[in-house]
RNA sequence: AGAGAGAUGGCUGAGUGGUUGAAAGCGGCGGUCUUGAAAACCGUUGUACCUCACGGUACCGGGGGUUCGAAUCCCUCUCUCUCUGCCA
């Protein structure tokens, strides 16, 4: 959520930035209507209110020297009715802003750069190269079928289409995939592991921006009013939740493995074969509460620890720079890597690395003292930061494909071989 | 799921209608003392919003109500604990 005190004093810098997303510029206008709408009332209300505390103390003394305080009481009492009514104003007004402020994305940073829509985004790093196949390579689902690793069809009796059901070494594979990546974040990427819930409650899906404007894209479990989690961001970001850190604490940085659930409402059609688009599948999530002057440190130090798992791999990867078009909406800076898939002939995203600045802890209230020279504290909105390090859904299309060999066999890449204790499948 | 108890500041824990934003203790911060540290002593220590400022308003799990006035009374929701049931 940005800041209101940003749009009531530098409406201007809000609209151009929101312009480079594309975005329709007029709800500003908007919600400066209804702040000072608001601020005008609050006036009033304050003022009655005041009224009103200090005409109950006298009373308190009448009453209390024994008194008759009937026609204070009398007088007060009109007092009452109309605080009553501009209160109702207030909360009028204050879901109304809300409700135009949910919906406003994070504004981009000054060094993203400037695009309508993901054609304009800005290669930044290609590790590796293609290898140079001696014969056709087979694509995942193929692999996964010929060799029994992986089973769509019976994933979608257990559950419908997009719930894939790893089989045998397949499933090994996964998990020595998952361990290898968390490990690595652990013990040498500094991160500390935490292990999550899966459903979330929707104070919790709010904070991480998630809801109202996705709710859509949601599992949604109806009875409980709880959500599956679409990314272990939510579950990981809601650990400090109205929480204010201290600030040598800081930066604090988590890695968690969780399935995600999407439901990839209006995708249909695109994208629909095997992994490429999925409604559950597993990541192991970066999560980072820093202090705001570190942010963009931070962001550079966890795309080199997601992009350095792929290293590890030995996988062909490339770094793309969002530009302002393309930026998710809670993001104001983010770098997407992509994995090269041999029997897609194209670039596959495996990763996404955002700043989001303070637009999600101003809403889930994650802050931080800061100390400042003179012995005084102030208390400052946290930076935080998301980022996939690594969804395997992808990832194990690329990793399959660029691992096939020709008689259509998987050769474990090097890495992975002590977690699978098998070298081929 | 049934019965009961409860939810107060960073923590423990008082407070049942009126200067209570909230006792006390612990912790934190600043200081005195000390070669240094500990102990002791003194002071200080919530968040948010409005206001150029003085200052004001709100907040004792959430929401609503009663009242001139609510942490305190009523309704409702959520959560936690104990017992019973069920269960990995």
């Amino acid at each position: 959520m940005l800041d209101i005190k940003l749009i009531r004093d530098n409406p201007e810098l809000v609209k151009e930035k929101l312009k480079l997303r594309g975005e329709d510029d007029k709800v500003i206008h908007r919600i400066q209507k209804i702040d000072s709408d608001r601020l005008e009332i609050l006036h009033k209300l304050e003022k009655l209110k005041e009224l009103r505390n200090k005409a109950s103390d006298e009373i308190a003394v009448m009453k209390k020297n024994k008194l008759d305080a009937s026609t204070a009481i009398n007088q007060t009492r009109l007092l009452g009715d109309e605080i009553k009514e501009l209160d109702s104003q207030i909360k009028n007004l204050e879901t109304e802003l809300e409700k135009e402020l949910y919906y406003i994305p994070a504004l981009p940073d000054e060094s993203v750069p400037i695009g309508k829509n993901e054609t304009e985004n800005v290669e930044v790093k290609v590790w590796g190269e293609k290898k140079s196949l001696t014969f056709k390579p087979k694509d995942h689902i193929e692999l996964g079928k010929s060799l029994d690793i992986l089973d769509f069809d019976r994933g979608t009796k257990i559950a419908g289409s997009g719930f894939p059901l790893y089989k045998g070494k397949g499933a090994t594979l996964e998990r020595a995939l998952i361990n290898f990546m968390l490990d690595t974040h652990i013990s040498k990427n500094g991160y500390n592991e935490v292990i999550t819930p899966v459903l979330a409650n929707r104070a919790s899906m709010e904070a991480a921006e998630k809801v109202p404007k996705f709710e859509d894209d949601m599992y949604y479990i109806q009875r409980d009013d709880l959500f599956a989690i679409p990314t272990a961001e939510v579950s990981i970001l809601n650990i400090h939740r109205d929480e204010i850190l201290k600030e040598e604490e800081l930066p604090m940085r988590y890695s968690g493995f969780t399935n995600c659930f999407r439901r990839e409402a209006g995708s249909y059609g695109k994208d629909t074969k095997g992994f490429l688009r999925v409604h559950q599948f597993n990541k192991v999530e970066l999560i980072n509460f820093c202090k705001p002057e570190d942010s963009y440190n931070e962001l550079e130090k966890m795309l080199s620890d997601a992009t350095r798992l792929l290293e590890d791999l030995n996988i062909h990867y490339r770094v793309i720079e969002l530009c302002t078009g393309d930026l998710g909406f809670a993001a104001s800076k983010c770098y997407d890597i992509e994995v090269w898939s041999y029997a897609e002939d194209k670039w596959l995203e495996a990763s996404s690395v955002s700043n989001c600045t303070d637009f999600q802890s101003r809403r889930a209230k994650v802050r931080f003292k800061r100390h400042g020279g003179d012995g005084k504290q102030k208390t400052e909105l946290v930076h935080i930061l998301n980022g996939s390090g690594l969804a395997t859904s992808r990832l194990m299309v690329a990793l399959l494909e660029s691992y096939q060999t020709e008689d259509g066999h998987i050769v474990v890449p090097e890495v992975l071989k002590k977690y699978t204790n098998f070298e081929r499948i």
